[in-house]
RNA sequence: GGGCUCAUGGUCUAGUGGUUAUGACGCCUCCCUCACACGGAGGAGGUCGCCGGUUCGAAUCCGGCUGAGCCCA
């Protein structure tokens, strides 16, 4: 009746914790440090599932590392920026960037983020996460973005920041950029129009589909695919606009769909995002045929001024007057809109700030080279990533809640007066430039609205949290970090920028390892998404089965891959706990005082070889992050060998004050604990505390030693895995006669040269198995005889090659009672059909004998060598 | 369309060339044995996604295909 109750403990525990300030980072220990950048959790609402597990797997690293004697700093933090705040506080309070005031537009959205870090913070705790308040920090606070703003303005002095163009998403109608987030995709009806053009030399006509005839005077080029035969003969000639008469070149390119309308693609800047891809690969001039109201441009000649819809009417009316247009059909098309007024978007040339991505991809991919990636495939995306890139990083945007660009600019002559390094952090849409004047013409000086890029704050993250200009003695002691963990998607973001932001600072790598962790998925599989309706919520788990049920959960998704939710493991975590609670609790009760290592019996030094094993294996699987593969060995362990078998065979020597048993029990109970102690801090406390405070002295098995292994011994782990198979044996035939497990038996005797090597295990046999009598002789009045032969193909391959099949077609044909004998003598010669002959003996050929004894009704059951003959 | 990853009993999963393919959940049988019935002992259940190749031998290596996830187009 005697169970673990999480909810009780867990609370009670965690509070304890903070109290002795285990998790304290010591910035003047003596002790290595192993220093986790631990990615700042986005303040947009509590945490999901996905977080939940993610933030464990990090957590089983900090407390690996604590108790391997690691002075670990493991900060907690939080992304306070950005995008999807904004678009969350205009939703919620129903305002926009017309209609208030920037500073009181950045209040509402940091006033609505910031509500969200006390429950994040609480939700942390209840998971067990080991972060460190002492050295929290959130992206948005004046001593963060001042680290951002030193960074910036030391690349704009050095020339690897700089001004240019680029197209950004703008809504017409609200005259306003809008983020990719902020872009909603829906299907449309729309007309796709045949357009005559001339082919240069011959005036052949050539007919292209498009659906924004508006955009002709943008033309640039004309595409078709190079698998397209019929229109091969185009490629490289020049054709003609219509209506502009504009020469512009015939190219191929294979991401035009030969099938859809003509199969030639009208190029114009910028139309689309495919249109984008072309003008960047091909370089195409920027011209402009939409202005930032939705109007058409000088560009477009006489339908200057005209809406978007009003140009494209106007401009089809004059093609078909000129006999220039083919023919109109429908067609279907995904286009872009505005979130708040669904107007459809365009690409607009706005003036950004770049930094260069370019000149830097060999320094990142050999920075890349220097980290440990776990698991290592993920390296691969980053370097895919790096080796496509096609332009700079447009590292400005047109938004409030960010860090803002510390620049202000001359509104006559354009030059940029960067802030002083001694102003940051600063905003310049509120605070004074550091000279009055335009230093070059004497004009007055803007203050940049632009703001940051989010990536542009979270990419410093390990430069911030090693003290880069903060205090640089730390800095030069304790850069880089020791790692970085994250999940897949954001390779080409934070791991990439945070290469390149680290590499231009400091020249080197921002931390030792990566480890990359990948999705929770809903349980059917499918991502998880609040418009879908199945984001889990992990708190309802965590009530009923417990924070380390759940922690058992994540530990078992291996690294880099992704894994839909399985509650059946979670509440199998919570059997483990049971399990392992009930465990403590039985070696609690025999064990009352520190044993030494004395009078060890052969069992004991069976499962201490065995524990001594998984101590090694367990620690290279925790030292490589695979921590579900750490998980596996010691479950099983801990439950199917020591709690299965050990405990049930040394129970009988428990009552008599046994040494051999109390030390064995006392050290493998306190090693599993530990070694689970990272993944499952709750229950493990739990039986730390009740069973071994006193006699360890440590106030918590989070700042305990790791286990160490305690003896290996090849020999004991033989016999004593034979005294398992016999006792299972025994079970198993206990359960097939329909006896009850604990019946008592007349007779077992082991029979056999190999069964003699048991002697000294007779008890451990005897008392598990409630036999009355145990006899070990080498042999017995029974009648042997040969079951089977059976060839041992790990053997016969490799010696034989292609002639073991033959080999082992004749074994098979062999009458065994005539051929077994041969075999154990090495005689047995087989002639092969091409004419050759080969003598097997035992290391091929494994000879199953079934053995009766005269007379008496016993049951003989095989264990390897050793036959058993069992007397009801 | 590209890159990376995954595909094993009803479900989930271990296993990177060699006896009878691992375990968990579920199912069936037995046992409330003094840590645990949220436990223990047994049992049934799989042509290892499909096609081809390498090899004496492939779940495992190679190529192609199909389906799924992430990122990018």
């Amino acid at each position: 009746m005697s169970q673990y109750n999480a909810s009780e403990s867990e609370r009670k525990l965690q509070q304890k914790w903070k109290e002795w300030e285990i998790y304290k980072f010591d910035p003047c220990s003596p002790k290595p440090i192993y220093s986790i950048d631990t990615p700042p959790r986005y303040t947009s609402g509590s945490l999901h599932l996905g977080h939940a597990t993610g933030y464990s797997l990090i957590d089983f690293a900090a407390r690996y590392r604590r108790m391997r004697g690691n002075n670990v700093f493991f900060p907690l933090c939080f992304d306070v920026n950005g995008t999807p705040t904004e678009i969350r506080v205009e939703k919620r309070h129903g305002i926009n960037k017309q209609t208030t005031p920037r500073q009181e537009y950045i209040r509402m959205c940091s006033e609505y983020a910031n509500s969200f870090i006390g429950e994040m913070t609480e939700q942390f705790e209840m998971l067990g996460e080991s972060m460190d308040s002492s050295i929290y920090y959130q992206t948005d606070a004046p001593y963060y973005r001042r680290i951002t703003q030193i960074t910036f303005l030391r690349l704009l002095e050095r020339g690897v920041v700089y001004k240019g163009t680029f197209p950004v998403n703008w809504c017409p109608s609200c005259t306003t950029a809008l983020a990719d987030a902020e872009v909603e995709y829906s299907d449309n009806m729309t007309k796709l129009n045949y357009i005559k053009f001339k082919l240069k030399d011959t005036n052949e006509d050539i007919v292209i589909a498009t659906t924004r005839p508006e955009l002709l005077s943008a033309c640039q080029m004309v595409a078709i695919s190079p698998e397209d035969q019929s229109k091969e003969h185009l490629i490289g000639r020049e054709l003609i606009t219509p209506i502009y008469g504009k020469a512009i070149k015939v190219i191929a390119d294979d991401k035009v769909d030969p099938d859809f309308g003509t199969g030639v693609v009208m190029i114009c800047t910028i139309g689309d995002k495919t249109d984008l891809e072309w003008v960047m690969a091909y370089d195409l001039p920027m011209d402009q045929a939409i202005d930032e109201s939705g109007h058409l441009t000088s560009l477009t000649g006489k339908y200057e001024g005209l809406t978007v819809k009003d140009g494209r009417r106007a401009i089809i009316d004059d093609l078909k007057a000129a006999d220039l247009l083919v023919k109109q059909e429908d067609s279907e098309q995904n286009v872009g809109g505005c979130w708040r007024c669904h107007h459809p978007i365009e690409y607009l040339q706005m003036p950004q700030w770049f930094l260069k991505t370019m000149d830097f991809k060999e320094q990142v991919l050999k920075l890349a080279d220097e980290v440990e990636w776990y698991p290592s495939f993920m390296k691969v995306r980053l370097q895919d990533w790096v080796n496509s890139l096609q332009w700079d990083w447009v590292i400005s945007r047109q938004r409030y809640f960010a860090t803002p660009i510390p620049i202000w600019e001359c509104e006559n002559c354009d030059k940029v007066v960067p802030a002083e390094e001694s102003q940051a952090y600063v905003d310049p849409t509120i605070d004074d430039p550091p000279v009055d004047k335009c230093p070059a013409c004497g004009g007055n000086l803007i203050g940049c609205t632009d703001v940051f890029d989010t990536w542009m704050d979270s990419s410093i993250s390990a430069l911030y949290n090693m003290f880069w200009e903060r205090d640089n003695e730390k800095f030069k002691h304790f850069y880089p970090m020791s790692m970085r963990p994250q999940s897949h998607d954001i390779i080409r973001t934070w791991a990439f920028y945070s290469l390149l932001r680290c590499y231009l600072m400091t020249g080197e790598k921002p931390w030792d390892h990566i480890m990359i962790h990948g999705f929770i998925m809903a349980p059917d599989g499918t991502p998880m998404h609040s418009s879908l309706d199945n984001v889990i919520d992990p708190i309802p788990i965590l009530e009923e089965y417990g924070a380390d049920a759940l922690r058992y959960y994540a530990c078992t998704c291996a690294l880099g891959e992704d894994n839909a939710f399985r509650e059946k493991d979670v509440i199998h975590g919570k059997r483990l706990c049971n399990k392992l609670w009930n465990i403590g609790k039985f070696t609690g009760m025999v064990v009352k005082e520190k044993p030494e290592m004395k009078g060890l019996q052969p069992m004991d030094r069976w499962i201490l070889s065995k524990f001594s094993r998984v101590v090694q294996r367990a620690t290279e699987f925790f030292e490589k992050y695979q921590f579900d593969r750490a998980m596996r060995e010691i479950e099983e362990f801990a439950w199917h060998e020591y709690a299965d078998h050990y405990l049930e065979m040394v129970k009988h020597r428990t009552r008599d004050g046994d040494d051999g048993v109390r030390f064995t029990l006392y050290t493998i109970t306190l090693g599993i604990t530990k070694m689970l102690a990272p993944l499952m801090p709750h229950v493990t406390e739990s039986i730390y505390q009740d069973n071994f405070l006193e006699l360890e002295g440590v106030r918590s098995i989070h700042i305990s030693s790791w286990p160490e292994e305690v003896l290996i011994s090849d020999e004991d782990e033989r016999k004593g895995d034979l005294i398992k198979e016999v006792i299972s044996a025994i079970r198993a035939w206990k359960a097939e006669k329909g006896f009850p497990l604990n019946r008592e038996v007349e007779l077992i005797e082991l029979i056999g040269p190999a069964a003699v090597e048991l002697q000294g295990y007779e008890n451990d046999v005897l008392e598990t198995l409630r036999g009355k009598e145990l006899k070990i002789v080498l042999e017995a009045d029974l009648k042997e005889e040969v079951a089977e032969l059976k060839p041992i193909k790990s053997a016969i391959g490799p010696t034989f090659r292609q002639k073991g099949k033959e080999i082992m077609d004749i074994l098979a044909s062999l009458d065994p009672a005539e051929a077994g004998p041969a075999v154990e003598k090495s005689e047995l010669i087989l002639d092969l059909s091409d004419g050759s002959s080969v003598t097997l003996d035992r290391r091929f050929v494994e000879v199953e004998r079934k053995l009766t004894l005269e007379g008496k009704t016993v049951d003989t059951i095989q264990v390897r060598d050793i036959l058993i003959a069992v007397s009801p």
